[in-house]
DNA sequence: ACAATTATGATAGTATTACTGTTATATTTG
DNA sequence: CAAATATAACAGTAATACTATCATAATTGT
């Protein structure tokens, strides 16, 4: 499996980053420490100026690789949905039968992350964290039309349309396809944080995962047994 | 149980404001002036400074109603979750069929909004693109778990237990109330803004409502069957 | 009526933010 | 080893998100 993966690159659409940060030991320490920041101290209060301290670099260099914090959190979430998306395929490329797929993908939107050996600069658990907290600020903007058509939201609407395509292909007259999956991918993310801050309107605990309730819905939408 | 409400004025928390914009002429204006700002340049670019200009007010004063845009965010979506409510009761008290009371419910989460006339320095249909766009803001920060301590999402997490509620009288082996009732919540919300922004990946056009998709979701993960 | 209270307005000031621009120095490469 | 490139250091700017003070206008209580 490592063998396999070594060479595993994410790609990320060229228009969100003004000099790529994986050509260069400093871009790689800014893409490191920008997770580990934001997850500290919360996005808004996230500045150029305190990474640069942090990483003992100066805020101008940093501008050089991101022209604002904005596009370094679409690069942030972009590299996440391409990672997740890169999990998906491995994981269900090779399962023929569809409800089996489509339950393993469940899994895959559902599950706490895990750390990634592939990627030693990027901590994959925080980084989901800060994808359940601050992605919805990635595209609640003026400029949300602006920059879909620049391609910045293409990786998360791939996904998007991947579990679509595997939900038609378990029941091709299903009519809401596209909204059951950016339920279960958008709506895992949303459980995890209710799960987390609003404690008295969640089902889970502490440690569970929201998989049960997704594979659940999505079966039931799709009228499939569950087999436990 | 809940207390059914007793009358159409709308209460919000009062740790949310320095004073209450109900209690004056300019704090009327503050509201009704602040929906159609931040409608109109999005709340990130929205300051007190614009909104005095607007209306013809100081900054400083608006400050001694709300000690931040935050706040009078937090004051707005909480208007609306409460006019949500009212609107709610109101349609589903009489209903005693569980069956077609959470039906008129998933109704009033994902219909459109229409002008209240009870409340005239407020326009619904404006404030509801509002929630759309900005309510994610208002507890996606660092601070949500002290402000959800004082109450600021009370009027929030009400709602999503009445549809908890309504969702276990119909099936009260159902696992997952709470999971499903904000989904079904925020879900909507989410439903809309994907239609207008990510179009290639919604299933509804231009002046259609998620009604269809939740109705049918809700109604098969209860298993009771859908009467069109 | 009029003093006291309260509300609003005008203005100034502050630390921080989110950058841009310029120059200097260090590092890499051909 | 010269040229190109990358990074660092620093200055500067307009805007933001406030706080603080004082003046004036409107309301109220007796």
């Amino acid at each position: 499996m490592h063998t396999l993966l070594s060479n595993l690159k994410i790609n990320i659409n060229e228009k969100i980053f003004l000099k790529d940060p994986e050509s260069s030991d400093l871009g790689k320490r800014i893409i490191e420490n920008s997770i580990l920041l934001i997850d500290d101290i919360g996005f808004d209060a996230f500045t150029f100026k305190k990474l640069g301290a942090k990483i003992g670099s100066n805020e101008s260099s940093i501008y050089r690789y991101f022209e604002s914090k904005h596009k370094l959190l679409i690069y942030l979430t972009s590299w996440y949905w391409s990672w997740l998306e890169y999990q998906l395929v491995f994981a269900t490329n090779s399962i023929a039968d569809p409800k089996e797929k489509i339950e393993k993908a469940i899994t895959i939107f559902t599950q706490t992350a895990t750390i990634d050996s592939n990627f030693t600069h990027i901590d994959e658990v925080v980084l989901k964290r800060i994808v359940i907290n601050e992605y919805s600020k990635s595209y609640l903007t003026k400029e949300v039309d602006k920059e879909n058509k620049d391609g910045y939201f293409l990786i998360y609407k791939r996904l998007v349309t991947r579990l679509h395509d595997m939900i038609l292909s378990v029941d091709n007259t299903y009519k809401f396809p596209f909204s059951l999956a950016s339920t279960v991918i958008d709506g895992a993310l949303h459980q995890h944080f209710l799960k987390d801050h609003f404690t008295t309107i969640s089902d889970l605990k502490k440690s569970d995962t929201p998989i049960s309730y997704f594979k659940d819905l999505v079966f039931k939408a799709l009228n499939i047994s569950n087999h436990e």
